[in-house]
DNA sequence: TGAAAGAGCGAATATCATTCGGAGCAAACG
DNA sequence: CGTTTGCTCCGAATGATATTCGCTCTTTCA
């Protein structure tokens, strides 16, 4: 009963769908603050009844605009206090997908593939300095791994997921 | 009511508290990959009654271990495609503070302090390259911004926030 | 050995998510 | 220019779930 527009079913996929109004903007950004909240206090947060902010919630779910809803961990209170990102180079192409089995380890929380002076980015989270070694290590005895830089985060000043919002202003030509 | 035990009153805080038993940590993984589970459903999973899952969440929320829930936004469906990271280095000490005012930009997700070849380790992710471009034009604004290094990803294989489990193995002198 | 604290469970209650029917509104259509 | 169609909103009703409560069991410490 969902799907009742016959009107070709061209299958309006997430992307090029409706271009998010204020509303749906408002409502992603409390929600990326702040999930759990009722839809009763969000729907007047942002001037809606609660069973239209559940309905644009759950049509912003189903077209990927919210991946999930999760609870973020704090890192040194659940036992891995050391953060890091490791820049990978490795020599040819070889090596880029074996780095994806890296993804089961639960310290390694960002994969990327790069351009720059580099290939690979990685973010690890872990509980000491020896355990960063181990896995440095076993990222030489990859194939292919011929050098990684470490750099050890100090003081995180700022840490979260994906915003909402966009400044229009960073598209402006130059200020200066 | 609450904090009912005056013995003493040693504000046990968040890290010396007791140090997470086996169903916590099953908790905290179960949340991490999917909060907004019902409390008997995540009860059943890790084997124990709704009421027990509920208190024990609401210890960790308080311990500080969950750090909040939050909706988890996709980057290119609410557009903003470009993700980058920045390295950025500052003469002296100067500018390291400035850069925390770029925390207001909702194109900055991350800010760290780092040791390595570099000071700064910015995360972005904006709408267009003119826009990474008006970024950066801005960070060169900053006092004591000597030069930036951009690492534009072009593919990201993995990314989550911290995860609950912890890899004994890493620990280990080294299996080679 | 006994008292006290902590943590679990089942049942009861309150809160909230979710559904339903109807109304307002805009764009497409005759 | 009027009508139709589709969309999204709202208020009320329903069902599911969070949250609380009283009790029991186990462990700890005197």
């Amino acid at each position: 009963m969902a799907n009742s527009a016959k009107t070709h079913d061209v299958r309006q996929r997430a992307q090029d769908k409706r271009p998010l109004d204020a509303f749906d903007r408002k409502i992603l950004g409390e929600l990326a603050q702040e999930a759990g909240l009722s839809y009763a206090e969000l729907g007047n947060r942002i001037g809606l009844s609660a069973p239209a902010v559940h309905e644009r919630v759950k049509r912003l779910r189903a077209a990927g605009r919210i991946r999930a809803t999760v609870a973020v961990l704090d890192g040194p209170a659940t036992g891995k206090p050391l953060l890091a990102f490791i820049h990978v180079d490795t020599s040819g192409w070889g090596g880029t997908q074996e780095l994806l089995a890296f993804s089961e380890l639960p310290e390694v929380e960002e994969i990327h593939s790069v351009a720059g002076d580099t290939c690979m980015l990685l973010k690890v989270r872990c509980a000491s300095s020896q355990a960063l070694e181990g896995l440095l290590a076993r990222l030489y005895d990859l194939p292919g791994v011929k050098a990684t830089r470490s750099y050890v985060v100090l003081s995180s000043y700022l840490e979260r997921t994906p915003q909402a919002g966009v400044s229009d202003t960073l598209e402006q030509p130059s200020s200066r």
